[in-house]
Formats: C-alpha cells, structure tokens, sequence
RNA sequence: GCAAGGGUAGCCAAGCUAGGCCAACGGCGACGGACUCAAGAUCCGUUCUCGUAGGAGUUCGUGGGUUCGAAUCCCUCCCCUUGCACCA
C-alpha cells in the first residue's frame, strides 16, 4: 500500500477525537506536564509560521506524554484590543487592501464577508470558521490540544478572572494612575496605534527639550534635542508667514505657533491664547538665552515649520550643518533682511560659537563637514546625511567645553539627559513631545502627541523587579542566551500603561471606560487554562474576587471559602507551574517578561514558570512572510498539498525551535519524498515474516542494534533539551546513513528480518512526536498498539556494544581504502590482499596507548627492548604515526581497540570485501612465513590499518 | 547609537559552548552509472585542486594574536538580520 497521508491523517484525526484522547484530567499519583503557547489573536488567518509555533509544543507534549507523563496541552483565543477592532472598521471603509488581504491571502470567499462585520464575528471567523482559521489548523496538523479548555478572552468568566488579577494588583499597590504621551489623531478625538495611520507608521514621537528664551516677560521656547547645544545659540529663527500666538500657558506668557498651542494644550498644558500676530511681527525680536544671559536676535527664515516644536528654533551654525548653511545663505543676503528693519552689519557679525571638541573634526565642526562634502547651499540633499553624522558623532564622541561646568569634559552621550534635567529644575529648560515629521491617521487627520491620563503597571518597582529577577534565576531559559535578555528587559522596563480607551477585552474594574490592554490581560491567563472547562458551570455572579482568592491564594485568606473554589484548587495546584512556554523572540521584551513579573507577583515560587522556549521566525521562499501582500503559505494548502506528517517534519526538522526557518516548496516537497520512501521500506518490513524471538544475530544485526541504541540516547538527549531539529535528524536522517551500510552488509537470514523489524519499532517510536500520523499507523501495523501508546524507548542494554561498533569502523575504513586505491589506479582487482600488522607492531601501539602522546617517552620505553631497538627507524616513524592515530581517544577506547583481533575480523569480512569489489580476498599476517607479497606491501601495515595491495 | 544573532565550499545548511578523528554531517543542484522502450520515481557513485596506491596542497567574511595544532579561543575591521516599548 502507497503512502496515502490524507487517509491516514483523517483516520487518526477521527480516532484521536472519538477517544478525547488528548482531553487531559488531574490524575492523583501521575507526573504532570504542562505546554503552553501564546493563544493565537484572530485579526487574520492562520499561516505556516502560525504553524510551526504550535507543533513545536505539540511535539513536546507528544514526548512528554510518550515518557509516561499527563500532558496538559491548552489553547485559547486572544481578542482583546484594539487589531480586531480596526481591521472590522476598515472592512466597513471597504478598504481595498484589506479586503484584498483577507482575500488573498488568508482565502475568505466574497460571501463569507459579511460575518467579518462585528469583532466577535470576524474573530469567531478566523478561529474556526475559516479554511484558514487557527482551530482547523491545528486540528489538521494534529496537535495534541485538550479542546475541552477553549476561551476566549472575550468570555465573561475570563474577565472575571482578569478583573480579580487587576484589583489585587491594584490592592498591592502596583497599579497607579497617571499621564502618558500617546499617540492622538485631533480629528477623531482619541488616541490611536500604528495600524491606524496612514502616514508615518515608522515615526517616533521625541521628546524635545524647550530652551526657554526670553524677551522681556515673554517666553519665547524652542524645541531641541541637543539640549546641550543651548551655549552655542548665535540666534533664533521665526517663519515669518507662520502664524503665532502670546499664550499663557500655566501662569507664563509664551510665544509659540498655533499648532504648538494646540499641542501643549494636548500635553496637560493650560494653555490661553492672548493675541495671535504673524511672525514677521517678531523679527528683530531681542531674546535671552537663559544659560548664558546673552542677547540674541531672531531672523526670518523660510525653512522653519511652524508646525514643528513651538515653530520657533535656534541656530547652532557652529554644531549644525544646516544651521551654518542657512547663515551663510544669510549672511550673503543680508541685505534681504533690511525689509525687517535688521541691519546687515548685525548679521555679519553673527560667528558660530563651539561648545565642545571632537577628534575628527577642528574647532567648527559644522564648518568642516559641510566643506569636506563640498556643500554649497541648504538644498543639497547630502545635508542631511552630513548632519546625521555630525550629530552621531558629537552625541558619541564630542567632549564639551569647561563653561559647562560639572559637564565640562564630559562626552555629551553621558551627560545629556542630566544637564537637561539640570536645568529644567532651574527653570531655563522645559520639554514638549512631537513628532519629527507629519503624522496622518487613517480619519485623515493630523496625528500629535497627547498626554493621556492612565494607569500603569508599576514595573519600575524595586521589590517587584527583584522577585521578577528571582524567577528569572530558576527558569530554565531556552536558548540560554535569553536569560540575559530577561534580565536586561526587568531591569529596563519603567511603568506601563496598561489600559486602552477602546477596543475588546476587559474593563478596567473601577473605571469602565478603560480597556486592560492585550499585554496585560495575558501574563497569568495559563491558569485559567487549568480550570477553565470547569468553570464553565459555575455561574457567572459567583466568580467574585474571594472565589479567586480561594482558588489561587487558598482557604486561609478569606473568612468563608467556597467548596467549588477549594476544588477547582486541587486542580491547579495539579497542573501548575507551566513546565515550558513556547513562545516568539520579540515577546521577551514585553509579553514573557511581564509573565514572569505577574507569576512573581501573585504565585508562590513553587508556581513560577519552570522553563520558557523562544522560538525563531519563519521565512516564506527566504522571504518575510506579510499577509497584507499576500506572501505566506496557509497551513491548509500545505496540508492538502504534502500531508499534515511532512508540513510538521518539514517545520521541525528544518531547524532548532529558536533558529529561524525557511518554509521552501522544494525542500518541502523533498521532505514528503522522504516521509514516502520510509512509508515504503516500513512497509516492507511489516510484510516480510520474521521470527518474534531473536534468533542468531550476525555481526551487522549486532552492529546496527549498537547504533540504534546509541541514536535512542541521542534523541533522548536531544528532546529533553528542546533540539527538536537534533532529535528527528538523529531519529530520521542519520539512522539512515547507518541503516545504508547495514544494507550492503546484512544478509538476508531470520536474524535480519528479525532486526529489521526491532528497528523499525523503535524508529517509529522515536518519530512519533514528529510525524505522529504516519509513526501511530506504521506503529500499529507492525505491533498493534501506537507508537504514542507505548513507552518512549530506552538503550537495550543488551545491544549495547561498544567492541562490535569499533569492529565494524574497522571492516568500514578497509571497504573504504580498497574503493580509494580502485578509484584512484583505475584498476579494477582481481585479488585484495590485506595485511595485518605484525606483532611487533602491537607492542609498539601498547606503549604508546600507556605512555601517551610524547614522542620521546614512548622511545625511551620502547629501545628498551633489544628486538624493537635492532628495528630503530621504523620503530621511529610508527610511534609518531600512532601517536598522531590515538590522539584524543580515552583510554578506553584505546585499551578496546588494542583487544580487538584484527585478523579474525577481517577474516569474517573477507566474504563481504569480495563480493563488494567482485575479486578474491586474502588476509595474511605481517610476519606469516607463507606469505604472498609482490609489491612489498606489508611494511605498511600499521595496528587498525592493514597494508592493503590489488592485484 | 544600544542590545541580540549571524557571515562555512554552486546554493541551502551542520559544526563552532568542552581547539586536534574537519576537506569540514546532511540536503538541493550538477555529473556519471544501474533499472527502464523512454521519461519519472528509486538505487549506487562523484562533485575545492592535484595525484595510476589508501596521499598531498589550499580553504570556513577581513587582518592580527594565543597554541605543537584553530572554522572552532582572544583582539581589529567590514558586511548582513532582528529588536529598541505601550504594538499584538
């Protein structure tokens, strides 16, 4: 029978749903172990990457349970937020990219349309609904899902439950309330996320420094981010054209442009417009620069926005190209500028002022780099370049000069968020957030920075970051190297504003117009999982915070515990803690570290999670995959195309977990190649009788049996540490190597089919968590029972057998060396003769195995006997060779080796060498006195290297 | 810039944490052969250079260093990927 993976994939996926066989329950006495992934967020389909996130867990859970255990492995939906929202809207817009998205890539008929027009609707549709939902998908790849345990994070009794999470985090003191800078669209009145922009997705809010300059008791403000520049101000700029106001703004009176006037009304300002008046009104203007107490003049300049900062700037020229471009343009007109009423002479004066050194520069480093680059006027578009430079390099490397005082000396990187601080507590500073360039939102209207009230996950807390780095120090972190990352995040991460003004999920609990955001609903939602089928039939109203209580604090802290709370707590405390987390790279920096924050937090350390596996990222083709150009690959197809056995080989097998891969159509399809030939040989052997007891093995079957103990170890190994790639190579590929070899040399006795068979048994085993329709099926066939219904492999000791391993390298090298000397003399043999090295020989290789690797100790011990010494030279030239031939084996290996009779097993190969090379084997000793030698070859010999000669 | 990861023979990709069985696993591609009317599939072999005896030479981003010995350890530089937050 062909391999036929749609039959055999519909048959287990039927038989595994009938018997609920992976519907997991607390079972006093049993190990358990607990699997969770991220649950997946519906605001698409399911693509190949998707997949491979949750076989990996799966594979695990196949293992575990294989090695005896009770393996919880749960799935969930997460809709909170605000992605399902805004893809439902944009829907509604009728969106043509993203219509074409869901249309193109994720396969949604036109029909299907209208269920994506409310969010549970579009959610409920990519959970299962779809072809391409999640839950078909993993139900075709066949993970081992206790399905019993769904949610979403929609549900009323989840919320129940992250509302409990919420109140005690609040109770704990570790939720304040507070102002936060987002990002707000001034046409619809509230804050919005990347995706809903339509311009300037890749722009970052700064926060910039305002120098507050002053003409008399007007403020007149300017945006930097070079705080530290403030001494090297020669003048400001205005745009003349712009429109500006004297507002007061807390109690001040400050000149800024309309757009800044609304922003810092945004920004928790309280901001009163007194008089508007065009800009050319304040040219000629005098300031003072605070730091300094210089007076300096404000020009007119085209190049100002007043829609940037307070639409008001200084000009460095002396640390900004462009700034000393503008005045030399400036300067060379000057006389423009007695339409202001400003004298040119007060202009030529104006000279850039350096306030710090640097190496690769002279005293005006603006000057040099625009005249290294040969910049002539403000349009050349290398100005931008050159200033990006100088700006890196200053904030890098520029040392600033001693009227800095405490900062003097001091490289600007270390001392530039201080010295603004600094003066910011004098009052010469204050700051204001915007954007550098123009932000648009999909309404269409002008995005600015806005200070939001909020509350906030209080991360910065110090006895909060210290149990957070406790539970660090006992997770298994997998790769290691994420360990440093976790730490590094705990140490970094300040407050966290934790709630959203809309979108689905969770309401705050005291304050129900907040939104709990998708990050923070999802830090301990692992045990809910453990009760979460359970829950499902107690009524909605009794999930109060003391039910919650008692089921994750126990009985002593409320006065009245209920008996279901109590017993809902056996069963967490069953299957907690999680024993691995599988999840992606980029959530080590804010879902997986907030994971093991709230576990710190809430949980008692027996609790904490026990290990957490990062996962790479998939490639379509050696490319990214996006599902709004409609690059990726839909498990569905996949499956229909390959078989649901070689998508997961493929996903496994590929690469480690944490490594990224590459989903290729011809690799893929090579790997369903692979899955076919091994279907076909298994076949072979199911079919062919053979006895159910060993009989006689022979050298081969003995061999092989060896080898197969060792790739049981191997794969052990290899899955206990999450090398899923190591673990199936091992199982898959390189058994196979071994497995060719055993076919040239096995016969074709009772001892063979009887190995074959054992073989195959164990190989399925060890497949099973891999290809668990195929390995079950073949499994079953051969024995009768799944491989997942057996126990997971253990080394025979039986076959263990180091002598028959090293016997056979023997019988190996000499095959191989006869086909070196055939390929290389073009000759084909009609007689091998082989010699084995004389005795002699043997002691020489004795006191090199005991002496080791120094040369002349071996010597000195080795002239010691009268007969060797006579041999001299020779005796010579073999220690060094032999010295260079035992390098690096243990000793007992070695003393193995030396045991070994090299005749006898070449003698028992003989037959096999003819066969192989179709000529007549002989096999002599060295110092035989019957020799046959025509060309002098056995001088050659060596121990475990027969001189060989063809003839 | 900071942080993390990476640069290996035509391509993909192991090995590098414990330096020497590494000319460097494996796959793809290519070439030769077997099977076949033929093609495909399958199987066997070759695939850095030289070589009519199992060998020798030169390779693992660059340039140095440590060592008897380095793809593997240390340093310099070049290049690539990802993340840098309120976005799941």
């Amino acid at each position: 029978m062909n391999y036929d993976p749609e039959e055999v994939e519909a048959a287990w996926r039927e038989r595994w749903a009938a018997e609920g066989r992976y519907e997991a329950d607390s079972a006093a006495g049993e190990e358990s172990t607990f699997v969770t992934v991220p649950y997946p967020y519906p605001s698409g389909g399911m693509h190949i990457g998707h997949a491979r996130t949750y076989t990996v867990p799966d594979v695990y859970a196949r293992y575990r349970r294989q090695q005896g255990d009770n393996v919880l492995f749960p799935m969930a939906w997460h809709v909170t937020g605000t992605p399902i929202v805004g893809a439902v809207e944009r829907l509604q817009q009728e969106d043509p990219a993203q219509i074409e998205s869901l249309q193109e890539a994720f396969g949604v008929p036109e029909a299907d349309l209208v269920e994506l027009e409310t969010p549970m609707g579009f959610a409920r549709y990519f959970i299962e609904r779809a072809e391409s939902s999640y839950k078909q998908g993993m139900q075709a790849l066949g993970l081992s899902i206790d399905w019993r345990r769904e949610f979403t994070t929609n549900d009323e009794r989840y919320q129940r439950f992250i509302r409990w999470q919420y109140e005690t985090l609040r109770d704990r003191g570790l939720l304040e309330r507070g102002l936060h800078p987002v990002k707000y669209c001034t046409a619809q009145e509230n804050p919005v996320t990347t995706h809903d922009l339509l311009e300037g997705e890749e722009v970052d809010f700064q926060e910039y420094t305002l120098i507050k300059f002053a003409g008399g008791e007007l403020f007149v403000p300017m945006a930097t981010l070079r705080p530290e520049t403030v001494r090297g101000v020669t003048n400001a700029y205005i745009d003349p054209a712009g429109t500006y106001a004297e507002a007061d703004v807390d109690g001040e009176r400050w000149l800024i442009s309309v757009e800044a006037v609304e922003k810092l009304g945004l920004q928790d300002r309280c901001v009163t417009v007194e008089r508007e008046a065009p800009g050319r009104d304040y040219v000629g203007m005098r300031v003072r620069n605070p730091v300094t107490d210089e007076d300096l003049v404000v020009l007119p300049a085209t190049f100002v926005d007043p829609d940037n900062g307070t639409g008001v700037v200084m000009s460095v020229p002396a640390h900004s190209p462009d700034d000393y471009v503008a005045l030399q343009e400036l300067k060379a007109n000057a006389e423009d500028l007695t339409e202001y009423g400003i004298d040119p002479a007060v202009v030529a004066a104006i000279e850039p002022v350096p306030i710090l050194s640097i190496e690769q520069y002279g005293e005006i480093p603006a000057k040099d780099a625009v005249e290294a680059a040969g910049i002539t006027d403000a349009t050349d578009p290398a100005i931008h370049e050159v200033t990006q430079e100088v700006y890196n390099r200053e904030f890098h490397q520029g040392v600033l000069n001693e009227e800095y005082g405490a900062f003097g000396g001091e490289v600007v990187a270390d001392v530039r968020d201080e010295l603004g601080a600094h003066y910011r507590e004098l009052g010469a500073f204050d700051r204001m957030y915007d954007f550098p360039e123009p932000v648009v939102s999909r309404a269409g209207g002008k995005v600015v920075v806005a200070n939001q009230e909020t509350w906030f996950l209080r991360y910065d807390d110090p006895e909060w970051k210290k149990k957070a780095h406790a539970a660090v120090e006992r997770l298994a972190a997998i790769p290691e190297n994420t360990r440093e990352q976790y730490e590094h995040t705990i140490d970094w991460l300040e407050q966290w504003p934790c709630i959203r003004n809309f979108g689905l999920g969770t309401p705050l609990p005291w304050d129900e117009e907040f939104i709990i955001e998708p990050l923070s609903d999802s830090t301990i939602y692992m045990a809910y999982y453990t009760v979460a089928h359970q829950l499902a039939d107690v009524p909605v109203e009794e999930l109060t915070p003391a039910f919650f209580d008692t089921l994750f604090f126990g009985p002593s802290v409320v006065d009245d515990p209920v008996e279901r709370a109590l017993e809902l707590r056996e069963e967490w405390e069953y299957w907690y803690p999680v024993t691995v987390r599988c999840s992606a790279p980029d959530l080590v920096a804010n879902h997986l570290t907030f994971f093991l924050f709230h576990h710190a937090e809430l949980f008692p350390e027996e609790m904490w999670p026990e290990g957490i596996t990062v996962m790479g990222l998939g490639l379509l083709e050696g490319e990214k995959m996006s599902s709004s150009k409609g690059h990726v690959e839909l498990p569905n197809d996949a499956i229909d195309r390959y078989g649901a056995d070689t998508v997961r080989f493929f996903l496994l097998n590929s690469s480690e977990p944490w490594q990224d891969f590459d989903w290729r159509a011809d690799a893929v399809g090579n790997t369903r190649t692979q899955l076919d030939r091994f279907w076909d040989r298994a076949m072979d052997v199911i079919e062919t009788n053979a006895p159910a007891d060993p009989p006689a093995l022979e050298q081969p079957d003995r061999w092989i049996l060896a080898h197969l103990q060792q790739t049981v170890d191997t794969v052990t190994a290899a899955m206990d540490r999450f090398e899923t790639r190591t673990a199936s190579q091992t199982a898959f590929y390189r058994f196979r190597e071994q497995l060719r070899w055993y076919e040239r040399r096995a016969g074709d006795g009772p001892g063979t089919a009887w190995t074959r068979r054992r073989i195959l048994e164990t190989q399925l085993q060890l497949l099973a968590p891999f290809i668990p329709f195929m390995a079950n099926e073949l499994h079953e066939r051969l024995t009768g029972t799944p491989a997942e219904d057996v126990p997971w492999p253990t080394a025979d000791t039986t076959y263990v057998d180091e002598r028959v391993l090293q016997e056979e390298e023997l019988v190996r090298s000499l095959y191989e060396d006869v086909g070196d000397i055939v390929e290389v003399t073009g000759e084909e043999p009609g007689v091998i003769r082989v010699y084995v090295a004389a005795p002699w020989k043997c002691e020489v290789f004795d006191a090199v195995r005991e002496i080791g690797d120094d040369v002349g100790q071996v010597m000195g011990e080795v002239m010691q006997d009268p007969e060797l010494r006579e041999r001299g030279d020779a005796v010579n030239r073999l220690v060094q060779e032999l010295i260079e031939d035992t390098r690096g084996l243990d000793d007992e290996t070695l003393a193995l080796l030396a045991d070994i009779d090299e005749r006898a097993v070449y003698t028992a190969a003989a037959e096999f060498l003819g066969e192989q090379f179709d000529a007549d084997v002989e096999i002599y000793g060295e110092a035989d006195p019957d020799i046959v030698d025509p060309t002098d070859k056995r001088g050659a010999a060596v121990p475990l290297r027969p001189a060989i000669h063809l003839d």
